[in-house]
DNA sequence: GCAAAAGTGTTATAGATACACCCATGG
DNA sequence: CCATGGGTGTATCTATAACACTTTTGC
């Protein structure tokens, strides 16, 4: 061990927690547990728990989401790491490094609630708490870092697929974008935007399907394997 | 503690590693520290060190930042965080989770051996180490990231001022661009894409200077105020 | 038939690209 | 006067935005 010496400091702890995102009825959703116990307890607070010894932070964060939507094929979900909070003070109880993880998932089954949760809810964002009632820990912080980043990724990559299921509609995937941004979108010319960059979606050849129970049956499409979007889909009006 | 036991668990040790970028005669330069113990003796790192029990990782990492470059005024530098790297098994001695950061510095001083590093060097980035000789650890995967990271985010920010002095030219700048992204770019379209972007420079009024000690004196600018470039410039190519 | 959503067409504008060309300086 | 880098002009192409219009379904 070369001169160290494991606990000669107040240990670190280790979490991860998770803004996951769905889409429902064209809104963007984000699961939120309520805590059992203090500090905050009965306050909503982002799912999440304690890194083991011998697991990766991803590796927790998989587990976690697992454990919390009840979803049984949580491999494929798309899980990308947001970034660390360090504060020291964040964590009344003790110094509780965090690494949160940002999860999209595309159909969404009921919540289940957690080992420490009360409950867990799917809760349209934006309206996710009173104004009067903040998230536990710096998780207002977290979440809308978490919005802002799936946001951007938006423009320039194809995560937008990773709301929908395996095939979706050309006006599922808008919704989507329309549903993260908060803005309207044309739908003619974000047809052709999404067609005409290469390997966004492919298309599901002779499939079609109904979509709001209106209107002319939409073909069909599968998530592309572009990581990169050239051009990409800038929203409008800039930053919001 | 309601129920905790800070002891129960092997502890986490949480360090930071940085990816440190500097512009040297128009070529991206990169800070590597030679490691002086084991693992990895004689080795090439990245310079980082250990989380202090009372400070957060952004401000670990600007002490290990001025410790390593001997700048003074390490404040104003931009530093961002890069992630979180945190398989068990990537340091042999211990359970070690470490914060990446990306740090831009303008002009490069000499650079200072820390305390646990044999000597420290700016290598041109791409013949920083000999191709039979990877980096320490993961880091070789974290400089990569991090590389990425920069090139992605000249694109849509204004970050490429952070790699020049309070005052420069569009040549100069146009240099960061052309180091970061290994391409070329057409001076004169660069130019008007610039001063068209609002926020992005904004000029120094009377203010010139000759830059390759031939040509004619060029105009000098100030960085502007704009996080977000709109409409972004994207690299040519695609994702190289 | 009417409303609703899919899908096609058209035009105007903005931005990118590729060059030609002039300007000011050191040697 | 020439090499070098700064700076302007311009033609061409491509992407975007705004909108009119047709198609196919449920009610």
């Amino acid at each position: 061990m070369q001169g160290y010496d494991k606990y000669a400091y107040e240990p670190f702890a280790v979490t991860v927690d998770l803004a996951v995102f769905t889409i429902r009825e064209g809104r963007l959703h984000v699961l939120l547990v309520e805590r059992g116990e203090q500090p905050y307890a009965g306050r909503r607070a982002l799912p999440g728990g304690f890194v083991r010894p011998d697991e990766a932070a991803e590796a927790a964060a998989r587990r976690e989401l697992a454990e919390e939507t009840g979803l049984a094929d949580v491999a494929g979900l798309h899980l990308e790491q947001l970034r660390t909070y360090s504060e020291p003070d964040r964590d009344p109880r003790m110094r509780i490094v965090s690494v949160a993880f940002t999860a999209l998932v595309p159909d969404a089954p009921e919540a289940q609630a957690g080992s420490d949760a009360a409950r867990a809810d799917w809760l349209p964002y934006g309206e996710h708490r009173p104004s009067y009632a903040p998230l536990a820990f710096d998780h207002d912080r977290i979440l809308a870092d978490a919005h802002e980043r799936v946001g951007a990724k938006l423009e320039y990559t194809g995560l937008a697929t990773a709301f929908c299921p395996p095939e979706f509609t050309l006006g599922e995937l808008r919704q989507v974008y329309q549903a993260v941004w908060g803005a309207e979108l044309d739908p003619a010319n974000f047809r052709r935007k999404v067609l005409a960059t290469p390997g966004l979606v492919e298309a599901v050849p002779g499939a079609a399907r109904l979509t709001g129970g209106r209107g002319k049956p939409a073909a069909l499409y599968r998530a592309g394997d572009a990581a990169a979007l050239h051009p990409p889909l800038l929203r409008p009006e800039g930053r919001p």
